[in-house]
DNA sequence: AATGAATGAGGTTTCATTCAT
DNA sequence: AATGAATGAAACCTCATTCAT
């Protein structure tokens, strides 16, 4: 998203990339919309204004479209990853805070929740693209949180010091945000936000009551 | 198939009744091993030890079968919850440490949590699955648990009396414990049943320490 | 041609075999008159009065009916040959000559020519069935004659002794009629039959003149 | 395609021509190769280092590559033929052994045999280049073979006279030798050598025998 | 009630050909 | 003249569903 490859040279390769993007985009819409199975290469093809053969110019086949659509959908996650293991200097908590907050945002307001979600309706099908979300997006995420948890503990900060070793508990409500779209849930519960909130003040001593500071 | 008992009354219903489980044993296996698309419907007769044609004679269609594949084994579970939904008498923290423990074993050791997952996958093709999973099943659970956390909070049980308005928060781990099948967390994480003492030491007041019962 | 499976038992599996042999012959005749490539699977199932997917139900894929098309016509021949291997008693240039008059009977008179047209032809796409035809027709073929010019050798009736090292000498006309068909050499030389009977006299001594019986 | 001179006049003519030419010689090797229907337009078009586009400037369609491939490379034949048919003078049974040898190298050593074999493989979907081979080639060649062999029938040289009236019989071991490429047949039979020599002393009075002169 | 052969709609993929650059 | 991205018709093959036995 951020940095894409730098425009290739010519007007005839620029429109090449130009369709690939779209076919990308209107594969990615689909898949979410219908999965793999019931998404029909033509689907994307009206979609993205383009022939059927046209896909296959770009990608191999459904298989390799659906992978390339993912990926290029989790790159950037991935690489802000990346970009948040660097400054390991700020204090624990306010960064995961920070981290959880973000990450709450794009799950919420853009598809990466959506993708998500397709990822793990499919992981039958596409082992490979899921080894790849564990091991770039899972994975670091979890090392990440992990080490952060562990400062957290050593500053005594952890309500349960225990907790450093599950980081899956700190990430798990944000997953079950990613999945239960469509289930209504926020209609019986309070809001994402102050879901984050709560969570966060179950797992870092001293966080303040969500809403009354004082009670 | 191969043996024919000189069918006396009653033994035909019997067998019928019979085979109709058969069936559904069998289609719930493939449709957790290789999702809804991917099943064929022979693969069901073939392990169900059926011919295709027997297959119509109980389920209307494919999409008939699959609902009630799942259906037959989440109904166990949507009686228990109903079950426990009795007994309001028992102490709130007692209790949802008993029923997460179930909850726990279940997703661990039966093929629920590979249920779960089935309908989580497939939710975009079976929106009345789906529907009958979250009102059955989610909401109910949900609401035992919202209730079960109100009165924690009363009895001033709760790190973060909050916590009482989000019952996800309390089910997240879970979830995501089923979901993560054939991820291999665990092999970077501590195990399933420590990560429930984690995660009821973060929400009740009062747990001792996971490991260490002095403070 | 001679002996069938011994008819399958029951009513269907009959009916099944019936259409399993009319899908072969419709497959003969299209590949015949088309060759593989532009022979459309729909095109055999309508000659054979048969639905598209019936033809799957018996052949793996288009290239396996081919295959068992090119077979079937085949294997007569193959055993034909064999039952000649075995008299050996009959003095070799009689027994020749019946050999010979046998092969360009088949090859003129039933689709055998066509079908080793249709061999050579897609030898390229099929090393499979060449390798069949080649072993189980072509090389027996030649060795059956081999043996016999052999004999013939010994008994000093070839006008060139030689000739019993090179089999392919006395069959490549045959070859050459088989794979003329279409091209209307008959128009501009003699018949057939009056070829065959020139091309005995120049390998065996003896063999009186075509016409002139004295010389 | 990469190194463009400043095209200079008659420059432009020349190198489209040297283009066109590459084209026929790729389409040749890729038809030769894999057949008509199974040689991709692409595979041309790379082989003969040239952009897809290009190979319609010079050919209509894949038929019309595929006739002005197979003619480029017979029309030499054609043409040695012609001049063969100017020298009436020479000695019949000389010149036939003269024009047959010529035909075996060519068979063997040069792409003409492969070309035969390609011909004869597609005639079903090429009846115009099959005609362009008969009445350009093979009937020409057939009535010079025919000429020679009435000459050599009135000198009393045919061991059977009627050979005369079947020139096929004389050029059929040749055929077998191109279209039976891939069998090796060689393996189980002597070299193409001693066959010439075997073939023609059957047909002719007086050829000394192959190896052995006096016996 | 059970069977499994038969059906044919539907989807993926290929590739000859076109045409804007 | 040359390019090669784009097109879309055409063909293979699958598999849910039916129905005669």
């Amino acid at each position: 998203m951020s940095d894409k490859p730098p425009r290739p040279r010519g007007r005839r390769e620029a429109m090449a990339e130009e369709r690939r993007e779209a076919v990308l985009e209107a594969a990615l819409a689909e898949f979410i919309a219908s999965g793999f199975a019931a998404t029909r290469i033509e689907d994307v093809a009206r979609r993205a204004d383009v022939a059927k053969g046209t896909i296959y110019l770009h990608f191999k086949d459904k298989e390799a479209l659906f992978a390339a659509a993912v990926r290029a959908e989790m790159a950037p996650l991935a690489a802000s990853l990346a970009a948040l293991l660097e400054d390991d200097a700020a204090q624990p908590k306010a960064t995961l805070e920070a981290v959880l907050e973000a990450l709450l945002q794009r799950l919420t307001q853009t598809r990466t929740g959506d993708v998500i979600r397709l990822i793990m309706s499919e992981t039958l099908r596409f082992p490979e693209v899921t080894r790849f979300y564990r091991d770039e997006i899972v994975l670091p995420m979890m090392g990440r949180i992990s080490a952060l948890l562990q400062r957290a503990r050593a500053a005594g900060e952890l309500r349960t010091p225990e907790t450093a070793d599950f980081p899956q508990l700190v990430i798990a409500p944000f997953l079950l945000v990613a999945l239960t779209r469509g289930f209504d849930l926020e209609a019986v519960t309070g809001s994402a936000d102050d879901l984050l909130r709560v969570h966060l003040a179950n797992i870092f001593r001293g966080t303040p009551d969500p809403r009354t500071s004082s009670e």
